[in-house]
RNA sequence: GGUUCCGUAGCUCAGUUGGAUAGAGCAACAGCCUUCUAAGCUGUGGGUCGAGCGUUCGAGUCGCUCCGGAAUCACCA
């Protein structure tokens, strides 16, 4: 519509003041509630064509619009504002064709596809998934499923983060104190047991610093003295030489941590189309840096370490390579980023990460781009804000990380026993309602999460989280059930409800509230997409549901004469697979009761 | 100290490429269940958009300077 109406008012433009008009001075907009009218022209940057007022100005092309365009139907001028009525007749041809058309995403398609590749999750291999990773996976998911929409090629990828000291102190610990428990004798989550040692080892470690420091030694070097330290160190040599017996170690309690992590991934929802590991990326990343070195893009220092020199891009310096010829964080990645460039040949490769490592991924593009491959360009860190709690960050010293697992059935207990107090579902089997129960509860934590704007830190309130009322996912999710149950009834009662039943029926403005609503749908999906922001549909699904709900309140949908009735259904039937569409883009079921 | 990000109602958050009188929810108070699901709807109160200056017809939005908070500046990942 914007745009008929765009080049319409240029039109106008032309033929009034025989002038030509760029677009961006054509500003268009949707006209405040408290105004009357759909679209709302600024005219103000139009004042040096007319060489006018503003209210002549306005008047003018108003009314070459109304006589020139049959969608638009009246017009007013309040102060630099040309507020446009579009016809009734135009939003139910509108309307209609929505209701037509098969495909719910056709408006979001994009003129020019990409290959995007998006990688998330990101865990180490030492401890269970916090609720940082929830953030991160759904953000991850969510772009995907949204970029997808807007018809992009999208691959979903994953970096384990599988190898390095902190995996060797969990297997130290293991060894020492674990008297061969595994998942199976234990009962214990895969992720969750080497979670366990991974914690009773920095007990123990900080105990023999303690001592150390006491008996008169440094901080610094009690650190790097205590013998827990140091068995770490050659268990991470040997590891790294390959040595069989800790190998096998490695990647049976790797295999743990794997079988834990498709656990909580599975409850989530989320999944991978590529995994990377970084135990064998980092090798790639080595020949990239020592050829490059060869080229004298690097530079070898005294101490035979590997440096690149980024002042000239307003960075530091930065180590590629330790003295001893292994592998840095750094390293891997570069070897990561090679790999995946040399498999699919992305255009964009969106790293969801952490904001904590801004820096880290500025650096990362200015290597590659230093190295020669120029598709360093099309490297994006997704940077998302810290989860907060409302007693501070999370700690792991102090205990008060979130665990994901624990989390998740905590708001599956919360939807529970809400639904019960209300006496809900009460003719459901108990697999029944544990299904609702867990949609329920998994929306309430999605949508919580997702419609934060994802640079932000947020805070996060377990007490509070499940919050089943205003802007929530249960909220949305229960306006969807509403809508099926009406259908349900409808159906009863032998009424016809195929979509297209729309006969002749005078629209009031509610309706029309709605539709308008409606053909916003695909513009947040398309601008949730450039802005890497899932936040931004949300925000969309919220608004529907809210408009709906004051719909469903205000006016009866079963009890009225046929075309109203049938017309209410179609606009009933059109908000539900809105938000279905919508909320399945964030990763977020809607049950059909609730 | 350098760099990057954030600061909107008591709390949690929206606010499209700069547009009209600043938007929700929670919390508080007052109404609405004989009626398609009350996990809902309606109403009331609540603001120096961190502060100041600038750019212009117009600034929560753009620029500069402060103030406050976060992250980062490791031969950790």
């Amino acid at each position: 519509m914007e745009k008929t109406l765009k080049s319409k008012i240029k039109e106008a433009i032309r033929s009034l003041y025989n002038s030509e008009v760029t677009d961006d001075l054509v500003q268009i907009q949707e006209t405040r509630k408290d105004f009357k009218g759909d679209f709302t022209l600024v005219v103000f940057p139009l004042l040096r064509f007319s060489k006018n007022t503003p209210e002549k100005t306005g008047e003018n092309i108003g009314n070459y619009l109304k006589e020139n365009f049959p969608a638009v139907s009246d017009f007013n001028v309040i102060k630099g504002f040309l507020n446009l009525e579009i016809s009734d007749s135009w939003w139910m041809e509108f309307f209609e064709n929505l209701v037509k058309e098969k495909d719910q995403f056709a408006g979001c398609k994009t003129n020019d596809p990409e290959i995007i590749l998006v990688e998330y999750s990101s865990p180490n291999t030492n401890k269970p998934l916090h609720l940082g990773h929830i953030r991160n996976n759904l953000l991850g998911f969510s772009l995907y499923r949204i970029l997808s929409a807007c018809g992009h090629n999208v691959v979903k990828t994953n970096i384990v983060n599988d190898r390095g000291i902190h995996i060797c102190k969990s297997m130290l610990a293991w060894i020492k104190f674990g008297n061969g428990e595994t998942p199976e004798l234990s009962g214990l989550k895969g992720d969750h047991l080497v979670g366990k040692y991974y914690v009773r080892f920095e007990k123990e470690y900080k105990i023999q610093i303690e001592e150390l420091v006491s008996s008169g030694m440094n901080e610094e070097e009690a650190r790097n003295n205590a013998p827990l330290m140091k068995e770490t160190r050659e268990l991470l040599l040997k590891w790294e030489a390959g040595d069989k017996e800790v190998v096998d170690l490695w990647r049976m309690m790797n295999g743990w941590v794997y079988k834990g992590f498709d656990e909580t991934y599975k409850l989530l929802g989320v999944d991978f189309d590529k995994i990377y590991y970084e135990s064998e990326t980092y090798k790639l990343g080595k020949d990239i840096v020592l050829s490059a070195l060869n080229n004298n893009v690097l530079y070898r220092n005294d101490d035979s370490s590997i440096w690149v020199d980024l002042i000239s891009d307003g960075l530091d310096q930065k180590l590629l390579l330790r003295s001893d010829g292994t592998a840095v964080y750094m390293t891997q990645d570069l070897g990561t980023a090679v790999a995946r460039f040399n498999e699919y040949g992305f255009s964009k490769c969106i790293y969801v990460v952490g904001n904590e490592q801004n820096y880290h991924f500025q650096v990362l593009k200015a290597v590659l781009k230093k190295i020669g491959y120029p598709w360093a360009d099309g490297l994006i860190h997704f940077s998302y804000g810290m989860v907060e709690l409302p007693e501070g960050r999370m700690k792991s010293r102090e205990g008060t990380i979130v665990d994901a697992d624990d989390l998740i059935n905590e708001m599956k207990n919360t939807a529970r026993d809400v639904s019960l107090e209300l006496g809900k579902l009460a003719d459901f089997t108990d697999q029944e309602k544990e299904e609702i129960f867990r949609k329920i509860g998994l929306g309430a934590l999605k949508y919580f999460i997702l419609k934060v704007d994802p640079r932000k830190n947020m805070t996060f309130n377990p007490a509070e989280s499940i919050d089943f009322n205003g802007n929530t996912g249960p909220f949305i999710q229960y306006t969807y059930a509403r809508i099926k149950s009406v259908f349900r009834k409808a159906a009863q009662l032998g009424i016809n409800i195929e979509p297209n039943a729309i006969h002749d029926v005078k629209v009031g403005p509610k309706e029309i509230e709605l539709i308008k609503l409606m053909r916003k749908f695909s513009v947040s999906v398309s601008e949730s997409a450039k802005n890497y922001s899932p936040a931004l549909l949300a925000n969309y699904c919220y608004e529907l549901t809210k408009e709906y709900n004051q719909f469903y309140h205000d006016f009866s949908i079963l009890g009225e004469e046929d075309s109203v009735r049938d017309f209410r259904l179609a606009l009933s039937g059109m908000t539900g697979r809105i938000l279905h569409s919508g909320m399945w883009l964030l990763g977020i079921e809607m049950p059909e009761r609730m």
